[in-house]
DNA sequence: AATGAATGAGAGTTCATTCAT
DNA sequence: AATGAATGAACTCTCATTCAT
């Protein structure tokens, strides 16, 4: 449908030389969590990214297409680098640690990707919603993996379903964008490291 | 063509014979809820409601307002609910339950409105804006005493903010739109307990 | 069509007592003045007299009859002064210049009349157009009556056409709004003596 | 729908092929010299002109730069015409008899701008108000550059402000839309010599 | 004499998208 | 690969007026 990836632009140039799909994405995700989707005008975003709409018609099938490209791109990543923590040989414990505090790590690097996310999912077509969704139930199911087996272990409580606690975390991952200001007196990390400890230990079993 | 004015506003009745503003924000609700305020007309909204886009604009000065409205009346409800419980005698542990498990309660009881909130509060007019993180913000510090309490006592560990706490557990309960299902396994009630187990058991001081 | 005059308020009271057909007029017309006719909505209108609409419509047929009982008002003065000026005993010249002056400071003493007459009479309905400009015509030739009078005796010049000539006046005089500002160098008397001379002069047999 | 695509635009043709931003223009300045600019809608005006309200908001960033525009024309014509015939080497009574009857055969041949003018500035946007008077004093101060010059080499009375006597003027200019009716007994020319007698004759030391 | 809820038509403007070039 | 004129439908909001009370 979106005919972006017929022609891939190298990674060169600093920006006003950046391939033209490129440069729309990146002003679109900007534009899109600052003002929301519905907001931004094909317009706005065209003249942002220094190109008119006749290009951007020509390298995505619709606005949609691009809030899709933007979602699309944040969820590899993401699946990539849970898959790449959650595989690793380390005690479980250490890697649902990582795994949580990767997420939010990246998400507050890509709060503006997260805010779309939160914010205009629903604005999407059917269809694509149905993608997505699908996408994000994968790294869910994988997320939720760790925690079975840390139950089955008899390291995690069991008196607590795995979905609900999986849930549970990522109801504040994603809601991190509406609090984490950069510049504050926490950096990424250390909230990253605050939650893994908080998931953690609300999974300790009960005393 | 509209029923509106055959019966005495401000007396409720079954649906129609309600009164046109308490109609306008029931069905304004449902609308945002299922398709974001953005996608919503003003139009859709008053043919829900059974009433011309007159009589809407003379009750509320704009569709924002309308928005504005249906959070100033949850925020209300939800303030009106934790200092009830917070301020009660009961032992704090059983305060912080007790505060986390109706908020849990009362948002599943309201997904709409909490669906909504999550998604639509950007699109409110800046000032509007300022009103909601004003009135919320109070909210989270009334919870954020009660955490406070705890690590003041012992009771509760201390090397996790306290607002890195509340802000974590309230990700958690905003999110509850995007997975509950009403008919499905867990109760309101149910979810409203583990999640406050979650959180009251993630304070425990650290092993 | 109006039913303001069924009730005659007397001269009583400072402003919220005068009778409320009059303060709708006053409100009326300053606004009218400043924001034009069609800018200015009857809500403003009935704000800013301090009632409601349906008082307002009790008074007053619809928001033409407030601007065509303008009208009229006005009318009625200007042509009940030039009648008693024109039909003195005084010398001709002195009858005119009179006329003349005087017109130009009761327009200055009632701007924005003057205003609304020359930017809103076209946003009357077709009928009351048509008195009004009946009501104007006469007026016009009245004052055309002196100029004719002294072209019969000689004492103007007779190569410009009367109609003419009083046309030319009457716009420097409608057009007074457009510049005049009080507590400027210039009275209105002065100005009216200004428009005055150079009217007369202006008719002097050509050398 | 439209024929407005079937042609190069900035071409002139009759007149469904003229450019559309002209034709937009033209059809405008009748409807607003007809209706006034407010009781003119956008719908109406690309009726006439046979485009989109698209189309016209593709050239035009609203109505009232659709008005404004049609000034700014009017302004810089006269300016112009203005500006070659008081700069000529000819007598200064003569130099000042052409500008003023140029003034009123323009404003004749146009008369329909010259009405908007008269009516419709107020609803310009302030800063476009603002615009345009800076332009129109300008015109003025040109104008009455040329009667203080005969006011210095004693050809003209000084017992009169120089622009008392432009405003007086230029009022009668601008009222020429509200009696003057083509196929009348007065050609544009005559008026204009009239007109221009007038103000000379007026201007002429007092006896 | 006066209210104010309600109407219903129409206003100006925006915008994603198409298409001839 | 890219342009930009043009579309046409939808949008929020305004307003003079009516009418039951």
């Amino acid at each position: 449908m979106t005919r972006a990836s017929t022609r891939k632009p190298g990674e060169a140039g600093g920006d006003d030389q950046a391939a033209v799909p490129r440069r729309l994405l990146e002003h679109a995700t900007k534009l899109f969590a600052k003002k929301g989707f519905d907001r931004t005008s094909v317009q706005e975003i065209v003249e942002a990214a220094g190109v008119t709409k006749g290009a951007m018609y020509h390298y995505f099938g619709s606005k949609d297409d691009l809030l899709y490209e933007i979602y699309a791109r944040v969820l590899r990543e993401q699946t990539r680098q849970l898959e790449s923590v959650a595989s690793s040989s380390a005690p479980l414990r250490e890697r649902l640690a990582a795994a949580a505090s990767d997420v939010v790590v990246s998400s507050i690097d890509n709060l503006d990707d997260n805010t779309i996310f939160l914010q205009s999912m629903h604005q999407l077509s059917p269809d694509k919603q149905k993608a997505v969704r699908a996408e994000r139930r994968k790294y869910h199911e994988r997320f939720r993996g760790l925690v079975e087996e840390g139950q089955e272990s008899g390291e995690f409580r069991t008196d607590k379903p795995a979905d609900v606690v999986v849930d549970f975390f990522f109801g504040s991952v994603h809601h991190l964008g509406s609090w984490y200001r950069r510049g504050g007196t926490l950096s990424a990390r250390q909230v990253g490291d605050h939650y893994a400890d908080l998931l953690l230990d609300a999974l300790r079993p009960p005393g």
